[in-house]
DNA sequence: GATGAATGAGTGTTCATTCAT
DNA sequence: TATGAATGAACACTCATTCAT
């Protein structure tokens, strides 16, 4: 809503495009840019399809050619969003790290993301969603795994040895983990003044030292 | 479809009923039950006006002579919420306890909120609302404030020599624990098994300790 | 289309009308006699609930408010069609005539039934629908069998002995009527001049008597 | 999705293909074919010219290509049915015929018409269609002709002597025959049961036999 | 206070048609 | 000839809100 991507309402790129399917591809992107901006806005009930066209410079015809419907590129949001995520945080802890290293490599990928105040806002839509449309589907259940696991691309026990072994408490670290990350950046978005910076690098690292260090928990 | 609900959760009292005020009342306090169980299932914008009356066993009308419009009820709903766990606080909170009880009297009412379900997705519910509709109003800026104080009605100073002295240390311990409680239950409905009862006590206290105890933050 | 109801483009009645519930009938009833027309002309699928509507001097949403959706009027039409059907034919048919007169009022019937255009169109576009839309459910199989055998309301064995005791038989006697019926009023619309008064009377005449007293048939 | 039906009802023939006229003439009468089924099972204003496309193997594109629009295939679909028609009618007809072997050429004419299903669920969409379109056209008048008259190619009163020579005559006899036809389709595809194999003969012998030979109509 | 018929703006979705390639 | 992305008009249906009774 206030800190979305720096290229903004820059009309879409007037760049020579060659083939058909490159210039798809490329309206596809713009929707999926346009529909996370609206979506993070206005919550998925609201956002309007309409709204997600326009600001893609399309009409909704346009869209229906890249998208099922509404709930499609809500989907196809988060699922970038997820990959995305997986992929900064494997590009941050490469295998060679102390354990210092690792802790600081994630406390840095939380804050940031935390930061981000579209893609909290986003994830926490996708939260609210999956909570109320248990209405299945192989889509929706990937949704709710990577949601609660957020592992499907990214292998945390290699990467982070701090893991637990056990299955079971590698979940829980996980739900902890997002937990932390979930409450922070809403009361952050609602509160800023409450949650400084310097409060938040606190809270984060606090929190996440007890969730990776501390066996007994 | 018409009289289905009408023996509700706890029926429509049907004693004999005094004075048109008191059924008036009695109206109001029903729809206001209802309009929580129907928000929290579906949120603020696909909960139906008509699904909260019918579950009430009366018609829209019926609601429009007791509420304003749908944003009405809705900050009805979370000013009675927000009384009702300021309320229960105070009373958990006496002010003969020791520094220990106290500690234990907060990790009580946090963990029983959280355990609460539709009451967290209320709160969570409001909470995505705020952010999105800065649309002002005095009543708006009292839910704000209450979001992120909480303290309207209970003076937190007094009954918790805990909370630091300077005001804006206190919005930050306030800030610190609706993160926790946020985020624990957001992330409790949406993985049970990844924050059993055990999990939550031991986060809750753990991050009540530091809120409250911890001088350098 | 042509042949619509006298009462015609007639402005809804301003009569005093008494009670809301009166007023809701009426307005339900003229909304079925504007859907009759506009169905008619149109034909369900290019039929526009905003046309039915603003025939009835109301808008589409008090069209929700008396119908499920369009289908629902669609059936409804239908429904107060075969019923009146089935009044007229047992009001002409009473116990006491003898076998030529049974066999004039069939005939009247079936060729009063024939001309009037919009009702035959309609009767068609009924059978068009119930041919490509299987699915079911307990009001369409009613329509199905009322099309087969316009029977549920109308004792055709006690009015009419001359009907088979056999009830295949019977089933075909009605099979034959209605092949009989729908074939003259289908191209009695599209070529009026090939099936005039005349020609039109000898076929009803003919066809009927062979259905009725022809044993072998 | 895309390539499921390419084998079709009858795979388009992988031969080498000659020219790219031959091949257009193919795709032509591909579409052509699979429009009479999409057509028969949708009607025309439900059937979706991606279906046809695709259930030719083509996209939408193809079909524009060789047709101008939806109601453009619908006429030729109309003209090559009715061409078929009269060809079949005529070579059941040859010159040398006694009268009862006219009949019964007739005979067969109608009944092998009225059991393919698709065939008279098109034509009677074809006469629907035409009594809600008035709007003109060349096109539009050749298919009313036809469809009253059947005639165009048909030199019916050669191979057919019993036609009347007086002209509005020997109009009533086809409409006649077409009621006769259209009803007993329309009423078989509905009640298979009420009109079986045995019953439609008798109906068509019947109803033929009076068309034909009696003087008086 | 309560009813419920009616309003009317709003929105997701469909689909025939166009057009640059 | 054929593709398929894009258009844009159309339309069924929803629902908060009003108001006469």
């Amino acid at each position: 809503m206030k800190d979305s991507v720096v290229e903004g309402d820059s009309p879409p790129s007037q760049l020579p495009e060659r083939t058909k399917q490159e210039r798809s591809l490329q309206t596809r992107a713009e929707l999926l840019k346009c529909a996370r901006r609206v979506f993070a806005r206005d919550g998925f009930e609201r956002a309007r399809l309409e709204d997600i066209a326009e600001a893609a410079g399309k009409t909704r015809g346009a869209f229906y050619a890249h998208f099922e419907n509404k709930e499609d590129v809500f989907f196809a949001i988060f699922e970038e969003d997820v990959a995305r995520s997986q992929k900064e945080l494997a590009e941050g802890l490469n295998p060679g790290l102390s354990r210092e290293e690792r802790f600081e490599a994630l406390v840095a990928h939380f804050k940031s993301k935390i930061c981000e105040g579209d893609q909290m806002l986003l994830s926490l839509e996708f939260k609210m969603y999956a909570l109320r449309n248990p209405h299945g589907g192989e889509r929706f259940t990937a949704l709710q795994t990577a949601l609660c696991l957020e592992s499907r691309y990214f292998d945390y026990r290699t990467l982070l040895p701090e893991f637990a072994v056990n299955e079971n408490d590698a979940r829980r670290q996980i739900a902890r983990m997002s937990a932390l990350i979930d409450g922070l950046a809403l009361n952050r978005l609602l509160n800023p003044a409450g949650l400084d910076d310097e409060a938040l690098d606190q809270e984060v690292r606090t929190g996440v030292r007890a969730i990776l260090f501390e066996a007994t928990q």
